[in-house]
DNA sequence: CTGAAAGCGCTAACAC
DNA sequence: GTGTTAGCGCTTTCAG
């Protein structure tokens, strides 16, 4: 004659069962206030018995908190930063005590709106996102987000008074470029991926996410201060899609004056590279040179491998973390903009046109 | 005079705002049960003026479903099964209205233990698991899990009566060793990465998880079918760890008749050998071959392209995700285990020892 | 078609 | 040191 009782154990079940009243079970399972260590233990014990397993709806419901921090990233964690973003951050957060709610964009404003406002539907504690434009929106403005703390990673957004975690960029590309010109580079060609770009164009846009925008102008300052004519780049921003970002690649090495090494400004572009070089039987610094951003332990493994502007991504996470969860737990907290240094790892795909002069095609003698 | 009314709307500001009980503003708002349609127009002009945003969490509360699934992932997505399985999971979730609460261990069974029991605390509607061991645990035994649906991806777990969706490994390596035997090949090395193991060992593990052991018996099935002595296959089993991995297969080929041909049993396992590879200046598909499993877009750029054993991971997250739901929405589905089948891509890395059988560092002539 | 009221499972005053 | 009770914000009978 036991009733059914189909679904989980609640916290008067244990009550009952330990023959003590719901408030008691509640401070033995949660350890607070005064209790009486003996009851406590059997609480416990009963609690155990039963399979018993708190509810943290209620319980987020009744303190407002629900321990969780939502991520709303961009389309592809299939991406050497993304990945590993996304891990540190499930890490961090672990760490500590919060669980993430990952919901993704792909690149689109009116997703990532969508997206925003299930996580506040959910009422995360805060939550990380990776801006999917340059141009502020008002989903992200406060009247929105109401008490909800928000950190941006990756990409700043400046009109917005909210806590950002970047990386150098622009000097990451500077010393990219000071590299290759001091190995004796004279023409570069430049791959830009340019979300909203349909084909590829070599007229710079309107607006650029600040990752891309800093890695141009870091590019620029570098030709500039080394007296580079622009002659001597090719600029192309490209939509970040293998066919079109290929062909990029190959319109630009069958120019009259082909750049010698090709900066590609994200993964996806080098991989373009990769690809031409290899239908072409160039060998990467050699026959053609190339320096990309973000590393990956492909890039290191390949032969010869491949020179990086690499970002502290697992650092990004984990500063994003933990000023989001600072901010949760004592709010007030300042706003920062934080800049991490990138760091240039120089590997065999930069051909030394100094020590060798007659690789590059150009050169007479 | 007014209140500060600190925190977000709720249903009953609406209502207020809006001249309608409790009961009407949630019937305009979830659009359920009899309503004047114009009384429900009203009342989400008024919640959308106020910057209403509905509160899942009372909502999952009454209604007993938190549209939200739980993944269970092993340490790594940065690798070349997860990070793509976590993504076709998570948009597949979405398109069905869900979001996903992401966890991992680090293949710690404990930590795996702790993730689920957290997941169901925050009363996920169901989740999605990489179970850590090939050896079941009383974690994933129903009398904890309750009412919540799992489904098992990556690895079947046998003694358990639950859905899982797998490759077929054991065809997939099967096929690759036969490609490599029809190329002439008669020397083979097997680097399994092996969770668990300390060091590297050629004694097989008592226990291996599914997906290894399929590997490892679809090699042995091949090289048995074939003919091929145990004396002319290297296997070694390896910490999945880069010093180790790479000392192995430095070993590997430092033995007398070593192997024309390394068959890795992951990504991680395959950058060990292109980075021994490369220090040692040798040429994939011509003085070492290799094939790997789960394709990325590296091994296709690389030159030569990467042979490998291609696995369907979209489609293993997205019927994962549907079958889930499936028992979410619909409570008795019939377990079913669904063995997806894998794509050999050939590429350029195994060498052809049929037309150039010199490449065999054993030929004579 | 709309309103009143109960209750999901939990915690935190407030009594005792 | 423990129990009583009032909600957290929502949906859903049940009346009207």
């Amino acid at each position: 004659m036991a009733e059914p009782k189909s679904s989980r154990p609640t916290i008067v079940d244990v009550a009952e069962k330990a023959g003590v009243s719901r408030a008691t079970a509640s401070r033995a399972l949660s350890n607070y206030g005064r209790i009486n260590q003996e009851t406590a233990k059997h609480v416990r014990a009963v609690a155990e018995s039963i399979g018993y397993i708190s509810n943290e709806l209620a319980r987020a419901m009744r303190v407002g908190k629900t321990k969780t921090l939502g991520l709303v990233v961009i389309a592809d964690f299939t991406n050497a930063f993304f990945d590993r973003a996304t891990k540190s951050i499930v890490d961090a957060a672990r760490a500590r005590g919060y669980q993430v709610l990952i919901t993704n964009t792909d690149e689109d404003i009116a997703v990532e709106r969508n997206a925003i406002e299930t996580l506040i539907e959910k009422r995360v504690d805060g939550m990380i996102v990776v801006p999917s434009t340059a141009v502020v929106h008002d989903h992200l403005e406060p009247r929105r987000l109401g008490e909800t703390p928000v950190v941006l990673i990756d990409r700043r957004l400046d009109g917005l008074r909210m806590t950002s975690v970047t990386t150098d960029d622009f000097i990451g590309t500077e010393e990219a470029m000071r590299h290759a010109i001091s190995l004796g580079h004279k023409r570069f060609g430049f791959l830009v991926a340019t979300a909203g770009v349909k084909g590829s164009t070599s007229e710079r846009p309107p607006v650029l996410i600040s990752t891309i925008e800093e890695r141009v102008n870091g590019f620029m300052n570098a030709a500039v201060e080394a007296g580079i004519k622009p002659r001597a780049q090719s600029w192309v921003y490209c939509q970040d899609d293998p066919t079109i970002s290929e062909a990029a690649v190959a319109k630009m090495l069958d120019q009259p004056k082909a750049p010698t090494i090709i900066m590609a400004s994200n993964n996806d572009m080098a991989l373009a590279v990769l690809k031409v070089a290899g239908n072409r039987q160039l060998t990467l610094g050699r026959d053609l040179s190339l320096i990309t951003v973000d590393d990956s332990q492909w890039l290191a493994a390949m032969s010869p491998g491949i020179t990086v502007v690499a970002r502290p991504v697992e650092l990004v996470g984990q500063i994003a973390v933990e000023k989001l969860i600072a901010e949760i737990e004592h709010p007030g907290q300042p706003t920062e903009k934080i800049v991490l240094p990138t760091e240039l790892i120089a590997r065999g795909s930069v051909a030394n046109l100094v020590l060798r002069p007659e690789l590059d095609p150009e050169y007479k003698e």
